[in-house]
DNA sequence: TTGTAAGCGTTATCAT
DNA sequence: ATGATAACGCTTACAA
């Protein structure tokens, strides 16, 4: 392995012109310049990194905290990840993942060993282990995500609390009265990703005190999810809810909108609908589906860019909270509340049409494949008796 | 930052005795061992990471390289690389991500610069630069998949030429005469990914000896792909194919199941489908699907396993190549193949029942929506026909 | 403009 | 069983 001292032998200088020359903090003759670049491109030379950092020199290193836990969103997470590792490359660090289950002391561990020169926590929870122990880490950490107390931590993220209360406003505004919403995972409020919570509580909040009836989904797991369900519940209600907010992933989401469709409902005109918490960009989509998105590029910029700028300029940033005002996507899933939609007028009475439906799924396999396949059928029927009174068959 | 001195200084022995404590190369008096401990555990003292390896310490530090491009399954090679961090941080090693566009200048500078301790190469492709410059690398170095020319560096992968072959065989064995392929992203094949490639190869070779005929899909695109036209074009041939062989991914894999669905055939009954070179476990599927599977933790337990061992027995690996066998997972999508397929016979004509309703969608919206309701709608009145037919209900 | 040498925090060799 | 110290490869203050 060439060294410093070899470099500096092949271009007959000394150690120390050959270090100015790579760090430029003094002038050198443009004739030793290139003896001694010439020397390093010959010989291959790279400084070792260990002894640069012996020296005080930053190592170049961030590490990002991304614990891996049950039922995680993996399309979720690594986009933050990808996104935060791109932004660090391009910033000149690499990036020292850990995922290990015991967070807090990885990061004790990286930090108290100067291996890296910051920390990113990804994944951030309400009450988040790491960032309550952030004081303790000797390096620069920021947080995407705000937990209740982050005193020795800086925090950014969306503001979710907003976020809530303008989606109750912005489906008041429309003209809804009745809504459905559709909660994200329970293992997502069990574990109290933050986000969840606070969305949900501030939406609900806020429909209270602008009079926005709110009709909530049960729990939600993936798993078991049954979007047939869901809808015929929803829908037999009186007055029916004319929108909905949903809180879940791409696939409930997915599953959902069918069985809207399915039920006869057209999307926006007969129903709403609007996906809060999520990242649907390049997720393939049953129909598109408005969006108040997660959005890991600008989140994990800031992210990044702040505490890059800690790390360098040695300046402290813990403490700080940065929210980032929500964006609305518009993809046409909303539109103004439709008129007459109690049961027996001119609205559709899909309940009854899954009722009938349902006594013969009785008989029918207990395969999913064939629920669905006869909630499609029931939309059939549903089409042709409206078909039969004479609407458009659109 | 408390340093060994200090806690040599406050345990009232010299540093070379805390430094043999914690190393344990030297036989030192428990009464000594007491004092040394405390004192570290009262500064809260870690090594400095650098000064160890500045004595030729091993970093404990992999690099995992996964460029990001174009199309790259997001949940397949994060389940690589979940898994290889897994592995790591179990043997005591730290993850260093590059995902920078230029791999090879990346994986240079951190082995040169004595950052890791060695590589791992993930997604490697037909004719990867990365592997081709292994040489200088100087460091080990384990890549997960085959590349046509890895003298110097070591190779882990299942083996997909023999996938290939056995795929044609064990239809070939349930009867079946006439298989459609449904081809990977056109994206993968372009980038030469060696897998895709291999496994297409071979399996159309074994299926030419054995006189297995193939109805191969046109180029498949994620963003684009019809499954009703697939289903269409393939149940149009006569006589039709009883069995699938997939290449593409859960998205593509589960629209095509649906539409197969749709069309009215019974999985396995009607079709078998099998699914190659994916990772089907935690995905949701319309249908199971039996499957020739990628297996990251098995790849990523065994190459993962001779890196370290490569590291710390400091011994050469550079050229071994590791060929896993590959593995079946039967999820009841494969059956003997049916008798009668030919049109006109007992089986059912679906192109007519497409046609019927393809003239329909002319004028319905041309949502994608739509389409596929439509398609759901055909099956039942096919159903309703093999019904009449005094077919059983299922 | 360039060279010399101290020192970063460890580990390992040589003493005791 | 323990201590003193050289060495690892680099950066930078000081010297010339």
């Amino acid at each position: 392995m060439a060294g410093i001292k070899d470099v500096a032998k092949t271009a007959g200088v000394s150690v120390s012109t050959v270090s100015y020359v790579l760090s430029g903090k003094r002038p050198i003759s443009s004739k030793t310049t290139d003896k001694v670049l010439k020397a390093i491109e010959e010989l291959g030379y790279i400084p070792d990194a260990s002894a640069q950092k012996m020296r005080g020199q930053l190592n170049h290193i961030i590490a990002i905290s991304e614990p891996m836990h049950e039922g995680m969103n993996q399309m979720q997470y690594s986009a933050y990840f990808m996104q935060s590792a791109w932004q660090a490359r391009s910033a000149g660090y690499d990036v020292l993942l850990l995922t290990g289950p015991d967070a807090v002391a990885d990061i004790e561990r990286v930090t108290h060993s100067n291996l890296v020169d910051g920390v990113l926590l990804l994944d951030v929870e309400e009450r988040d282990a790491r960032v309550a122990a952030a004081a303790r880490y000797r390096k620069p950490c920021v947080a995407i995500g705000l937990p209740k107390s982050h005193k020795d931590c800086a925090c950014i993220d969306i503001d979710f609390a907003k976020m809530g209360r303008r989606s109750a406003d912005r489906l008041f505004a429309l003209g809804h009265r009745q809504v459905a919403l559709l909660r994200a995972q329970e293992i997502d409020y069990e574990r109290h990703a933050g986000y969840v919570l606070l969305f949900r509580e501030e939406f609900l909040a806020r429909a209270d005190e602008i009079g926005l009836d709110v009709f909530e989904s049960g729990p939600v797991d993936n798993a078991t999810f049954d979007a047939r369900r869901f809808v015929s519940d929803m829908l037999s209600r009186n007055p029916r809810p004319t929108a909905l907010v949903s809180q879940s992933g791409v696939s409930i989401l997915n599953l959902t909108v069918t069985a809207l469709m399915a039920a006869g409902l057209k999307i926006p005109e007969d129903i709403s609908v609007l996906s809060c918490g999520t990242f649907l960009r390049d997720e393939p989509m049953r129909r598109p589906v408005s969006e108040e998105p997660f959005e890991p590029e600008r989140l994990c910029a800031i992210a990044m860019g702040s505490l890059i700028s800690s790390i360098e300029k040695r300046q402290s940033i813990a403490g700080e909270v940065t929210l980032i005002d929500p964006k609305f996507i518009d993809r046409g899933s909303l539109a103004s509340a439709p008129r007459n939609v109690g049961s027996g007028d001119g609205g559709f009475s899909v309940s009854a049409s899954f009722g009938g439906r349902q006594a013969d799924l009785a008989q029918a396999d207990s395969a999913q494949a064939d629920v669905e396949t006869s909630a499609s059928e029931s939309i059939a029927s549903a089409s042709q008796s409206r078909n039969l009174e004479g609407e458009p068959m659109d």
